[in-house]
DNA sequence: CAGCGCGCTACCGATACAGTAGCATGCTAC
DNA sequence: GTAGCATGCTACTGTATCGGTAGCGCGCTG
């Protein structure tokens, strides 16, 4: 799947409006998931897959999990380093901003 | 496709962090861009599916869309009204929260 | 250099999605 | 009152994405 990037989004959106090529990227499995998790601090590929994260309760396979950590290099929102794999300050920036979710589902898990 | 409840969520995980099943309500294909077009007022199931929305630069296929309204619906943040769909209390609580991606997904545009 | 753990890719079956067609219902016009 | 016509939705058929397992390459260890 190629890049969807704010000018040129994929996946079928033609108006070019970033915000919907934000949701085209963070609509793909385990994409928030990802950035949850490496908000916490860098992470290897294992410790990714892994269910002792910060939420996944279930391992991710490899390939899908390698699809997702390019798509989100490509929107340079985490990084390659030595230790494995961190947010971008634009990733950070991202996290601050739906970080939020997380007391919001609490009140939402009651109300269902 | 089953309910994604915060207890029980669907979809491989099984932690049960409300935030994980929300991640996963939210992780599917255009579920943010219909509460972004509610959250203007409500739509009526023609209003949603046209490219002429608040962000939709294409028509989504009627049977997805009906999925997705059914999922947000089940998740309680959509609700049938006499002139269409609407967002509840609850949905117009989650719109708050996701509206700051807007102002910031034009600062990613720019940083791509 | 055999063994092991890690990072990843290849493959294949299972879902989810996209696109078109078409049906049911209610309204309008004649 | 019936012939259109628009709306809301379902059915069907491909295509893309996802999930799961196997396994390869590489660096490290013994």
């Amino acid at each position: 799947m190629s890049i969807p990037k704010p000018g040129q989004p994929v996946r079928g959106s033609t108006t070019g409006a970033p915000i919907m090529a934000l949701f085209d990227l963070l609509g793909r499995r385990w994409a928030m998931g990802i950035i949850w998790n490496l908000a916490a601090g860098p992470a290897t590929f294992r410790a990714l897959q892994s269910p002792t994260g910060r939420i996944q309760g279930k391992t991710i396979s490899p390939s899908i999990l390698n699809a997702r950590l390019k798509d989100l290099q490509e929107a340079k929102l985490v990084v390659r380093t030595l230790d494995g794999y961190g947010l971008t300050p634009l990733g950070r920036q991202l996290f601050t901003l739906i970080e939020p979710l997380d007391p919001w589902s609490l009140e939402w898990g009651k109300a269902l």
